[in-house]
DNA sequence: AGCACTTTGTAATGTTTATTACAGGATTGC
DNA sequence: GCAATCCTGTAATAAACATTACAAAGTGCT
């Protein structure tokens, strides 16, 4: 009921006859929908007869078609109803816009082959109180750059966003070493000025992590931890969107992380907010402080 | 065959009697699955006789059930076969962080459920070269007003990011007035300061817009156009990825209406842009400038 | 090569299932 | 308040179906 009857037909391919192999192979071809007419359409469409369907199906340990097809059901109802897969399939009239569509994919794919060692590893970095964080980010990923820093400056001290001309830059790079870390935003047209910021923490011994798109910056060749997010849209622009989705669980892991810092800090901040701007107090909201 | 039967049915409710209602709840709430069982199984889900199951479908226009089900099995095979839907339903592990799925899931809400005129008007809006378009966030948000900033200027003139201290806010309200537009980001614990710009800017007879998030930001009363996202997530913060989804929608939007122009700009900016720093020059890369 | 065993399809069977005819009950219109 | 019409379920029916028994074809082993 719970393992997948997709994963143990590939697993157990081996176990199947020539015949019932085909209709294995009928079956993964169209999954499930094969399956939930009847034996003989089956029969047909994996081009056996039906006793071969139903020797099929009690191999796979159901005492009849219906069982099988009950299963089958039973998944599928499960697995459409996952908010997820609302989202994407049936339901709604297959939500509008190709551009959304295409972004939420984007989201989607990113995190699905994003190495989960590396962002499990950078958020155990980002966690680390010891070290001092330091956001850069280019022409429009800036933004992104100030937006984390905002969020991971609540949660833990040490956080500084490099911002502004790129003279003040060279003063932040000399504090710069082991005891630091540098994450860079960076997508294509990577500019000159981030890589070498970032090639030059790294010669001083900060760890670099990078947030770039998929055709990978040239900071990822120094970077301890590089996560790449799909960018592609259907306009002369990449889109952000895939990064911005990172931060955010970059962001989300750290304050799990450091949970009770955080909190602590929170209360500390809305405290010192409330002194110096009384009229904002007692408002609802999360902790936003 | 083309148009899918969920919506047919949403849309005929009424001319179903009240048992026949039943049965179509019962299957949409359990959409497509209930109806590819047997009728008897359908029957007794909508707590109705297998007659009226059958009267259902018949109005529904299918001469009987299997007629009915090989719709329902072949909107479903069209549907799990798209690319998108096979990797997030069935197949894999259902792949993920469940903080991922709700951000996917909250960016295809907010879009659901965005007044489409809202959407388009504000693009329309916002690609008018004779107005100016003055954009401001708050704490969390000011880094997608710097981002959509940073796309606009390249496809039009007379955009500006309002940023640093309240005092030069100030400044910069005196000039506004009917030919501006200005576009606030805004979640909750809205900052009194960016409410206040706001209200003064609408006062001075500009056209103010609103992307915010559900619980509509104060500034929703002045606005002209109001775009709300959805921000929740498995975390104490807000996530702000649905208003960054809305941003490049209406940055795309922007770019397709004033094609000519922004392609013009463009070129003129790399030329430019060579210009000061020829290193960077023939590079690939798209048309960040 | 011949025997045992497995695999596969054909055809018959008994069950399930969709379908239909009909009657009781509710609702509407006059 | 009565009649006509429309709903709805019960029960009978006929068709479709899964299932099984069996025989033929194929495969491997000695």
């Amino acid at each position: 009921m719970e393992r997948p009857l997709l994963e143990d037909i590939r697993d157990r391919l081996d176990e199947f006859t020539s015949t019932e192999k085909r209709a294995a192979h009928a079956l993964m071809a169209n999954y499930p929908v094969q399956g939930l007419g009847t034996v003989a359409q089956f029969a047909e469409a994996a081009g056996v007869s039906s006793p071969t369907i139903l020797r099929f199906v009690g191999r796979l340990g159901f005492p009849g078609f219906s069982e099988f097809q009950k299963k089958l059901r039973n998944e599928l109802e499960s697995q459409l109803n996952s908010p997820l897969a609302r989202s994407t399939t049936l339901g709604e009239q297959t939500s509008g816009d190709p551009h959304v569509s295409q972004l939420l994919e984007n989201v989607r794919e990113t995190f699905e082959h994003l190495p989960k060692g590396e962002l499990d590893g950078l958020i155990r970095l980002l966690s680390d109180e010891k070290k001092t964080v330091h956001l850069i980010g280019g022409r429009f990923t800036d933004g992104l750059a100030r937006y984390t820093a905002a969020h991971l400056r609540i949660v833990r001290s040490g956080v500084n966003h490099i911002a502004g001309q790129q003279g003040n830059w060279l003063d932040q790079l000399l504090g710069i070493g082991p005891k630091d870390v540098v994450l860079v935003f960076d997508i294509r047209r990577y500019q000159t000025e981030i890589i070498q910021f970032a090639e030059a923490a790294g010669k001083q011994g900060a760890t670099v992590a990078l947030v770039t798109d998929s055709w990978m910056s040239p900071v990822g060749r120094i970077a301890s931890f590089v996560l790449p997010a799909r960018v592609a849209v259907p306009s002369p622009w990449d889109s952000s969107l895939s990064l911005m989705a990172i931060a955010e669980v970059l962001i989300a892991g750290v304050t799990r992380q450091n949970q009770q810092n955080a909190q602590e800090r929170m209360r500390a901040l809305e405290a010192l907010r409330n002194e110096i701007d009384p009229s904002t107090e007692g408002r609802l909201g999360g902790p936003d402080i």
